[in-house]
DNA sequence: TTGTAGGCGTTATCAC
DNA sequence: GTGATAACGCCTACAA
């Protein structure tokens, strides 16, 4: 049916001969209005091409089912693949998405966060730019009890939920996989330190140098970021290294392989020369030879595991998180780049 | 400042004894308001902590500055880039974006369809699941009059604006470099043929066949789903085949990747037993080896351009679309995984 | 079980 | 240049 005027609960009232109370009443399945009307008004409904206003009802119930999403920069594949998780909760229990990206930059990053303030989402999901260190931009949804859930680039807040995995033992692991394979200069390319991942990650990896009796050398640490383009100048820059590393752990799987590429196309052989491994089980990392020795993260179900205890908070079905901090499972996954007893 | 309860014009109004009328036009730069009082009002908007509230602007207006977006699967290099720059232009300009995706069924659009219907999105961006075929779900819109564009995979129809590449050119093209690389068995692993994407480039490759005088073989024709895992499993399934193909051409990046990568790994030389070709230029198409050859598919500059003529279309911005069908500009990118006379 | 009535915060239409 | 007032469509005390 087609009509050009949007039809309202007074229409089916009118049409029905019964109160808008009533038809409202009977459209949400309110306990209390018998079954022969809300099936009338329900069927009514569906006839006359009724749908339910949004806005009005917002208005009144000054609440929104909107979730804010904010991210760095939507073309990842862990960025991606986290919204993917997060759409699929959202949708299945009747939330809207409003997504925006910060472009790594703060300054987008709090235009962002004012937006979405605006819009009145119910609650905000965050993952923070890559050079954030203020984070007043969130006092006004703490102020307004707005729950706010970070993941992956999280800060530290008891006023907010994180969801991370263990970045500190992931690069723990692969320092330490790197060292029993024999390596003796391993090089850490980082991201910058004052975001957790990146901070988390350095931190593991001078602790199992440590651990090992290894003595951390400052130019064995570059603080960079992590693109694919960075990771070409960085293979560069290695390549004009006088006493070169002989293994390599980059913070991310994209600048890890792009790294990498440059360096055995100039030559030297990997992992036999020098080994690598990077984070975040990125496809790339399956498809660069040799295979990427990575982190299995998982972006997906960060995505999901975020989404559903924003959710829960939000209808207050228990309240689950006495704690405020969430930690996934992840693991190190072991492929050939690091292989160093047989190299490829 | 931090207070429980929303400042409304109300509240601007009695504190600056003034009617609530006037702080309305003031808070827009209405014309015909003093300046004294525009600024008088401004400032005390900003020191009450004052925020418009959408829904009853919303409500009142009638309109709702939201665009829903629909694509089939959010973690893909082409869509999560394509909605990077919708989301940059929609952002300019003031319009917020509901997203989600259809995970590939058409059972989902349809739900999807109606959700973004009922949230009363002023416009609807689309790009179709692998196995739609009946396009009803659209007609609401269109009975409407709410502008419905469509991006990549498409759905021919005068009531709606595509963008799209040249899906035929580009394949032709591919194709054509492949027959003058030397080339005589040429497969073509396509997707699912009613998506324009999939039908285009199939014709495309089998009219170079044509002009160069090959005859078009069913055999070297596949006809399949194209994610990472399907490559992988085409690719056992190339090795199996008593007379193999000299060269594949893969209509996507991930799936030819994984494809050659099982095909070399078997100890076939590529390109020189078998050359290949893929399409989109998804990142991992420069890092497999040897590297792919593609097609440059504009991702962002296409969510730009889909984004940009909706707003412009629901401003009134002139009706600068005359035509319904918006095509960018893509190409050829050769690579060594292609280059028969030169293989590595 | 159903109806009445008021209000959520804005903006457009009249008036003055 | 400014004010009063009536919608926009829905929900929910409170009444009946």
């Amino acid at each position: 049916m087609k009509e050009d005027k949007e039809i309202t609960i007074y229409d089916l009232a009118k049409h029905l001969k019964i109160s808008a109370a009533t038809v409202s009443r009977s459209l949400k399945d309110h306990p209390g209005i018998s079954k022969s009307t809300k099936k009338k008004v329900q069927e009514a409904a569906k006839e006359m091409g009724y749908r339910s206003n949004n806005f009005a009802r917002n208005l009144r119930k000054q609440k929104t089912n909107t979730i804010g999403v904010i991210v760095p920069k939507l073309n990842s594949y862990f960025v991606s693949s986290a919204i993917a998780g997060m759409e699929k909760i959202a949708n299945e229990n009747g939330y809207n998405l409003i997504i925006s990206q910060s472009l790594e930059s703060v300054k987008k990053e709090i235009a962002n966060t004012i937006t979405m303030f605006n819009s009145r989402v119910d609650g905000l999901l965050v993952s923070l730019a890559y050079d954030t260190e203020n984070m007043e931009h969130f006092d006004v949804f703490f102020d307004k009890n707005i729950p706010v859930v970070f993941f992956d680039r999280v800060y530290e807040d008891s006023r907010s939920l994180n969801v991370i995995i263990d970045n500190y033992r992931n690069a723990y692991d692969i320092t330490k996989h790197l060292i029993d394979e024999g390596c003796k200069r391993i090089m850490h390319i980082a991201g910058n330190l004052t975001r957790n991942v990146y901070a988390e990650r350095c931190r593991g990896y001078k602790d199992a140098l440590r651990d090992a009796g290894f003595e951390f050398q400052d130019e064995l640490l570059i603080v960079n970021e992590l693109s694919e383009e960075a990771g070409k100048e960085l293979g560069k820059k290695i390549l004009q290294m006088p006493n070169k590393p002989d293994a390599v752990f980059v913070a991310n799987d994209v600048c890890a392989a792009n790294c990498m590429q440059i360096i055995k196309t100039a030559g030297y052989s990997i992992p036999g020369d020098i080994a690598f491994a990077g984070f975040n089980n990125d496809p790339i990392s399956k498809i660069v030879e040799p295979h990427l020795t990575t982190v299995n993260y998982p972006c997906y179900e960060m995505g999901e595991m975020a989404m559903r205890n924003l959710i829960d908070h939000l209808t207050g079905d228990g309240n689950i998180s006495t704690t405020n901090k969430i930690i996934l499972r992840s693991e190190i996954v072991v492929r050939a780049s690091s292989l160093k007893g047989k190299g490829q």
